[in-house]
DNA sequence: GACCTATTTAGCTATTTATCTATATTGCAC
DNA sequence: GTGCAATATAGATAAATAGCTAAATAGGTC
């Protein structure tokens, strides 16, 4: 799917949403995450799969478990692209900044 | 529905998110809205009460139709704050100005 | 009132979605 | 290899969704 419509479809629901709120501080595996909801662990994982497909997160096996994490310059673009097509005024974008700027 | 998960069930259909883009230079009337796509007109009337009712576009009638525009200030609050929550160091809110301020 | 236009509501159908349980896979430790 | 823990996949089901056509409503003109 093209990826605007897929971030849109994946934020369309709570629990994905929570995700990629819970996730904002750093990584956590997928049993962390279960632990979190009151849902199965094989719809969390469906929920995850879905996050990652749309690039929202990214994920990377350490030994036994799979730690996930945001993408957060995916959400912001996406997001913030959208939202000033239809409003600029209302929001503006930072800058994009060199890695050795503070 | 809470007026957040409302916006973002709305956002996740890509019809409704076209409208809106189209309404952002201005209102148009249902009619003209219905001619812009290839869908009937009871399946643009469900959308745009959709987009009313998550505050995203608001009506107003003019005789024999309703004007729809945009709610823009809902729109940049609802995506804007979530956004910063996840990401907060790569979008700026802009400051309100006051009615006076150019 | 009758008639016309614009829009919405009703009723239906096909598709998608979120959830579950049960099973399979992957990786580690022994 | 066996066994255990973590995660993913398969298959089923109930609910939600977007679309359609047909009928109803609201407003204007005559």
């Amino acid at each position: 799917m093209e990826t605007k419509a897929a971030i849109f479809k994946a934020l369309a629901d709570p629990t994905r949403r929570q995700i990629l709120q819970d996730l904002k501080d750093g990584e956590l595996s997928a049993g962390a995450i279960v632990e979190l909801f009151d849902i199965s662990g094989p719809s969390i994982s469906r929920h995850l799969s879905i996050l990652k497909s749309s690039s929202l997160v990214k994920e990377r096996r350490v030994g036994n478990k799979k730690m996930y994490s945001l993408e957060a310059e995916s959400i912001a673009n996406t997001l913030g692209s959208f939202l000033s097509s239809i409003c600029p005024t209302q929001v503006m974008q930072r800058k994009k900044r060199k890695k050795n700027d503070k």
